[in-house]
DNA sequence: TTTGCCTTTCTTGTATACATGACGAGCCTG
DNA sequence: CAGGCTCGTCATGTATACAAGAAAGGCAAA
């Protein structure tokens, strides 16, 4: 679990408010359109509104929640073609990355890309989709590390963040996983490869893929929630 | 004057607290490292701690200030390198900018960018740095606004403020200016011209060597800071 | 019955009081 | 005299009280 927002909390145990909220966006206990009562959310975490309202903020900042004032915290709801663009964005950063990790990426980095890439492997092959989750989001935030660029992996794991919520929906696409199995093994090579453009390419492609069917899913959901 | 964060104040003339003094950063007024006095802030604009607070959450989201629990917020101080990678990620999403609207850009959408371009070379003209810092300023937001992508101009204007303070101090390079102008013509010329690949090589270079120079540049003001 | 206004209630925004941890000054000791 | 420890002071973190706007429900009039 990664922690919000470039202040890192003091203790490295206890995750702070905004994270625990956060967690709960991305897991779907609070689905889009949620709106989150201070007074309700405050009792639940036994602390008063202030700490809650300040972690309200961060989220709010962080693109996560809508605060409109005097109107309280809704989760953000983002419209399929706002997701599309979230992910064509989150494809940009990741080829920036792909890109500097094949030109900048040792050979302990490459090494750390293929163990996690063996990881989905695994996961895949053992049907269990809540590991590869998990396991994918370790090769992305791999990619991102062995750059070797501290503000570009920030900004990555920001986006990244954003888009929890929606890349765990990817669970249900079941012919998801044995395609991202082909890209991640295309990206794995090229980055190993130090061929720059091609590493690139395929970010582009796999992430823009990934959106173009969240924006299916996501439209499918919202026909679903209205019905 | 463009507000902080997607959460948009009601009251179009009320600059929101956040905004007030992410504009004294901007400005220079707090340079980085400054220590920011709850009390003081809060005595200053007439209010009580908690909304100070609740800005300096904000901000802090934001990356204009770093919060350390019980030891307060700081200016963020960012080191040439840091400055360097976060004008080669601007770089990058200006270059998206550049491409989509090269591809997607109205005739109006063109006739703005070379307004806004004239509007920089009549600032260059008169000599006047504090108006060609605000149409330069200008001119990039427009970029952001043709290519026709939400997200990515939110991100792209996100990124552009937490620089803002560092594109300020650009002003004092006078032979920036003349470069700049050749810059931005061939921005603006292979934007109307539809050439995608042009568009984002001009991009990548121009915020390149804006990076370049202000890393000089802040190299330079810390020795001077130390002396 | 429906529509518009008013009132009521509830939530958010702000202020203030209190608790707690950090930093520094001063003292004691080696 | 130097170094470390302790205590005091102050800023931050949290809780609570109060103010004010927004939404909902009821009442009256058409």
């Amino acid at each position: 679990m990664d922690d919000l927002s470039p202040l890192r909390s003091d203790t490295p145990g206890a995750t702070s408010l905004a994270d625990r909220i956060a967690e709960a966006i991305a897991t779907g206990e609070y689905p889009p359109g949620t709106r989150l009562d201070e007074i309700e959310l405050a009792e639940r975490h036994g602390v008063s509104r202030t700490p809650v309202r300040e972690a309200l903020i961060q989220l709010g900042a962080a693109g996560l929640l809508t605060l409109r004032p005097r109107r309280g915290a809704v989760v953000t709801e983002v419209s399929a073609r706002q997701l599309m663009e979230m992910f064509e964005v989150m494809a940009e950063l990741e080829a920036m990355c792909a890109r500097l990790a094949a030109r900048r990426a040792s050979a302990a980095d490459q090494q750390a890309l293929r163990a996690a890439h063996l990881g989905c492997v695994g996961a895949m092959q053992a049907g269990d989709p809540d590991a590869y989750y998990l396991r994918n989001e370790t090769f992305h935030h791999t990619l991102y590390r062995i750059a070797h660029h501290g503000f570009l992996e920030q900004q990555a794991l920001a986006l990244s963040r954003r888009l929890r919520a929606y890349r765990r929906l990817q669970l249900r696409v079941r012919t998801r996983l044995s395609s991202s199995f082909a890209e991640h093994q295309a990206l794995v090579d090229a980055v190993c490869g130090g061929d720059e453009s091609a590493a690139a390419q395929c970010c582009r492609e796999h992430v823009s893929v990934q959106g173009e069917r969240f924006a299916d899913l996501l439209a499918s959901m919202a026909a679903e929630r209205r019905a």
